[in-house]
DNA sequence: TTATAATTTAGTTTTTTAGCTAATCGTATA
DNA sequence: TATACGATTAGCTAAAAAACTAAATTATAA
């Protein structure tokens, strides 16, 4: 029972089942796009992923300074179809479908650097800085 | 994705899930008979009853003093499926089988009334007091 | 080899949750 | 009608979890 448990508490968080969803449709993400999508600092993120990885949910591969992260092969089927039929038409995954292809039409250098920017600069509130922008800027928050 | 979200933090318990599974084999079991299958106080287990139902995943019905609960026929099939089959090897689920047989073969309402006793009796540590004894009485706690 | 950049780990704070006891509610029975 | 009983609610405590900042780690680039 002990690995279901860790399964169904590594889902029982919406920003980790935001991130689930994300990756069920983008295959691979690294930290700095997750980071940008949930707005919430790198360590917190780090820490969602490596209970996720924990579970067995997901896996991650680095390249040079950036580690990806994907759903694992060891992902149970019939969980992630369920969470997928269920969660897919509401609002915020809506969102964050939009948010994606802002995020992922700007290398991830240049994403990172940005946002690096961001926190030092003179908080110049929920504007992103990088070049492309959000369709939606107004939802985020 | 509220709803789901309710729904599987529902079942992000070992208790619950206890719950779950036994209720997917003897379809209905009354407040103090899963009171005395977690060996939790009466309070707890209705809290954690009123998890479940508030997350849409058990139903109850009331028959004289007791409440009896159910799952409810809205528990996504897959998800029982998927649970089922991930935990019903597990060894306390096993162990749940058989103290639920002992349980059962015993009235609620002398169940109820033998708990009542042993918590106003002086203590006799992990031992059921009332007329069948379980099989296995050294594994449980 | 040093500097820098992305991520993780450590340490702390706040929030959530599971457990308990005591009190209350609703039903049945003496 | 009074009382006993099963279940729920209220109120509290302790443990778990999620968030942050700061420090450490790892790997590239100057």
């Amino acid at each position: 029972m002990e690995k279901t448990l860790k399964q169904i508490k590594a889902l029982a968080d919406g920003n980790r089942l935001r991130v689930v969803m994300a990756l069920s449709t983008h295959s691979e993400l690294c930290v700095c796009q997750i980071t940008e999508l949930l707005q919430v600092s790198t360590p917190t993120v780090s820490r969602h992923m490596s209970i996720l990885q924990n579970a067995g949910l997901v896996e991650n591969r680095k390249d040079s300074r950036w580690v990806y992260y994907r759903l694992s092969e060891d992902f149970p089927g019939v969980l992630l179809d369920w969470v997928k039929s269920s969660v897919s038409g509401s609002q915020i995954i809506l969102q964050d479908k939009e948010t994606l292809e802002t995020i992922l039409s700007c290398p991830a250098d240049e994403l990172c650097r940005a946002r690096k920017q961001r926190q030092t600069s003179n908080h110049i509130d929920n504007e992103r800085e990088y070049t492309v922008q959000p369709k939606t800027p107004e939802v985020i928050q």
